[in-house]
DNA sequence: CTTCGCTTGTGAAATCAATCACAAACGAAC
DNA sequence: GTTCGTTTGTGATTGATTTCACAAGCGAAG
């Protein structure tokens, strides 16, 4: 089943699920009611139905969902049956961290290849890969391939990094540069900001006059 | 103007607009139009109206906006008039990114304290900072007055570090670990998960059939 | 002082997302 | 095989957010 349109946010909420089912499946249970699946995700049971039903019926009315057939369902789902072939442009501090973190490399995600323009940092080695000036990028990442772009550089060269990511064929980005980035039609961007994130969290404890 | 209730959604577009603000004052221009900042800022001219007339009358009819005042009111507005004390959980590599980041202080967020358990992290230097044993968390919070705090830990730890940040005060969290924290009302939870960001990717790039 | 082009501010309308509520379906019990 | 308690799947409803559309206001020009 591919439906029309799925909400940001219920895809959003589908990785939730899927963390949650596997915490279950690791704890040896084998259903899980709507219910279930909405405690822990903090969300409401309707919600977790709904989110589900436009994928398919997963579950069997009376019983609930089984775990590990829902959860290999929903990882198909986020198109996580496969592995991913990820490239990261700079290879500055956070660069570092997003490339060491495990946690992506567990949920398929595969950086193949790290690119700088700082002379200090290109040939350094990183783990199994070298940074790689970043003037090779278009042919190294055709070469490997890559399919999505992370771009953890200064906010000046994000959009220039966007657009050769796009020359190279990459049609999925995730932004970390606090900048809003000009992409075409048909490439698919997320912005983290971490700076709007804070300035939210000033806005909620200036005004929390009525809590 | 404090208005009842504003959408998250668009304080994170007041943020926006606060950054092409900037932009556009940089550039000596002094006043805009909804149109020049909706271009700026990838949305509608009507949503920009809108946004800003939740909290007053800032411009002219015929004319736009004052630049540089509505980059003033904005600030105010987030709360980013004062300066916000921060501490920061988990002394890794996401967190040395955090720490080192020049963005958080030209926004006016500092960082006064690090913490972490590890004791080969414990007692390091980072820049004015030593890093402190997170068993000082409570007191030493409270000394330095902080008012946020920001989790930088593996998920297993991070509700137990949340729950401490709350009784030290803290009303405001932003939780980088994978983990959904429960919370009680009253305290303001961002969360960041970058696993989230990627597989929120994967699925477009899965689903993109239509494009 | 009147007209004109432009832009705001804002109710009304439309779109989008979340919740409700209930019939249908299931296994267990007897 | 019937009843019972439970839980799904989903149309209907409610609620939230965005867009529309236009009157009102502004400065400039003459």
């Amino acid at each position: 089943m591919r439906p029309a349109k799925i909400s940001e946010s219920a895809v959003r909420r589908l990785s939730l699920y899927l963390r949650v089912l596997d915490a279950f499946e690791l704890a040896g249970k084998t259903t899980v009611s709507s219910g279930d699946l909405a405690e822990r995700g903090g969300v409401t049971p309707a919600q977790v139905r709904k989110d589900l039903s436009h994928f398919g019926s997963f579950g069997k009315r009376g019983l609930g969902y089984p775990v590990s057939e829902l959860r290999e369902r929903v990882t198909e789902i986020l198109g996580l049956g496969r592995r991913w072939r990820v490239g990261l442009i700079g290879a500055g501090k956070l660069g570092a961290a997003l490339f060491f973190y495990d946690g992506f490399r567990g949920q398929g995600f595969d950086v193949v290849a790290v690119f700088d323009n700082d002379p200090d940092k290109i040939g350094r080695r990183w783990g199994r890969l070298v940074v790689e000036d970043i003037e090779s990028m278009d042919s190294v990442m055709r070469a490997s391939q890559v399919e999505m772009g992370i771009i953890v550089t200064p906010a000046v060269s994000a959009q220039q990094v966007a657009d050769r990511l796009i020359a190279s064929g990459v049609e999925a980005i995730l932004n970390f540069a606090p900048t809003r980035l000009q992409v075409p039609p048909g490439i698919t961007l997320r912005n983290v900001n971490l700076e709007i994130e804070l300035e939210s969290l000033a806005f909620a404890l200036t005004h929390e006059n009525g809590a």
